[in-house]
DNA sequence: CAGTGGTCTAGACCACTTA
DNA sequence: AAGTGGTCTAGACCACTGA
């Protein structure tokens, strides 16, 4: 397997555990998009076969990918790359949800989309270079008919070129399952920073609240499965109604 | 091992797998007090006697507790059931960090405690009876010696009585820590609803920021392994240099 | 029905800690 | 050296899916 494995990767010798040599490589795999979001997988007993281990330490490997939502196993039918087009994974990054009434996908509005060229901030937050091309997208979300969050998007031309949106109509598909689609960009982690801040004139024009009105701002960075830094946003959230949802176990 | 389970746990069979059973049966002992938080659990070995298993089941019970933070495993040591007196499990329920500058524990200290009787509100949020003994607590936390965060703490006295601490000097210990100490009361999940508000003349006044100055407001439920509420905290933020910090993946 | 993942077992060897 | 958890294997049986 070690063998194997360095062949596949270019020498170096790798003593991490088996299982975790195995998963890497699969991850790999599904980064080149040798399996593609929501497609299955080889069965355990044919990687097994194929990296030259025991099904157990596949089983391992794969258990573990479950459990950071890298794939989704289903008994019986088989193990499938994690898509953002499955209902499983809609709401794994929205955490802004009505204090009363359950969950439920809010309805997205694109203000206006345009190319740019990354600013200073931009290049820092996105880790690409100051004048890279990028795609600045600003969006509303609404929930229950109430505008709830505004967005400020940007996402690098370099990994998601000819980024367009219609304006002013409902987006009827998420975000991501759109960069998935579209790009083969999978977001697969994402970093956020919240702060309390005052509504400025455009928070307050859009969001229908007063000017300094007090807004969550949700700072998030957005990973693919290789740590590659895909999309920036600054949502701001009128939370008089709703709130940010967060669990610590 | 079915019939074990039974023995221990009063007659209804289980057709949960096995190593569901065998979590819960260390889950219930360790709630019972029969192994202590820092204390070392039996090895697997031996659980797997006791219980009639293989080592393997006993070992998925165990990764299984390992992964929710319910026990510590340490190779060639042994497994030892969660603590918060312990530098791992400091920062787990810190979210509030400085926008510069890595992790630090904020310095404590006591505004108010005093004994109370439940209102409406804190008895829904607890899971007890209005007018139910409670104790309430007023604390400042500062960071770098910035007042950061102002925490009205509400526990009830069934499960924590006489609930003391001096006011005004700088708690040595975690809140949490206290609790495991004194009570053996363990929070071991906590839910928080976020929003942003604006800040009272109390906010105002012990964190040095204007009156409506926009402040994080953080509300969390704690709970122990039971799923008990033990504590309801209502915590308000001066985010201008810090910020809560959240990760999805 | 064949094929998949889920559970459970038994045993081997390794890495690490403690004494 | 003895005891712990960590890795890896092999094989059995079960539960579930879909043709």
């Amino acid at each position: 397997m070690v063998e194997q494995a360095r062949a596949q990767t270019e020498a170096a010798p790798d003593f991490r555990p088996l299982y975790a040599q195995v998963r890497d490589l699969i991850l790999r795999r599904v980064v080149q998009g040798v399996w593609r979001p929501g497609e299955a997988l080889p069965s355990e007993q044919r990687l097994a076969e194929e990296f030259g281990v025991s099904q157990g330490t596949v089983r391992k490997a794969l258990d573990a990918m479950a459990a950071q939502n890298q794939v989704v196993r289903e008994q019986g039918r088989g193990t499938f790359v994690a898509t953002h087009r499955d209902q499983r994974a809609q709401f794994h990054f929205l955490h802004v949800l009505p204090d009363l009434g359950g969950k439920q996908m809010p309805v997205s509005r694109v203000l206006s989309i345009r190319p740019a060229t990354a600013n200073r901030e931009e290049a820092r937050r996105l880790g690409c270079r100051l004048g890279d091309a990028v795609t600045r997208l600003l969006r509303l979300r609404t929930i229950e008919g109430k505008p709830v969050i505004l967005e400020r998007i940007v996402v690098p031309t370099a990994l998601m070129p000819d980024f367009d949106l219609p304006i002013g109509r409902e987006t009827p598909e998420e975000l991501y399952a759109i960069y998935e689609r579209r790009y083969g960009v999978v977001v697969a982690r994402a970093e956020e920073v919240l702060k309390a801040v005052t509504a400025d004139r455009t928070d307050a024009r859009h969001l229908g609240v007063v000017f300094a009105a007090p807004l969550l701002q949700v700072d998030r960075i957005a990973r693919n499965l290789d740590g590659i830094t895909v999309e920036w946003r600054l949502s701001r959230c009128d939370t008089r109604n709703h709130h940010y949802s967060s669990v610590i176990e």
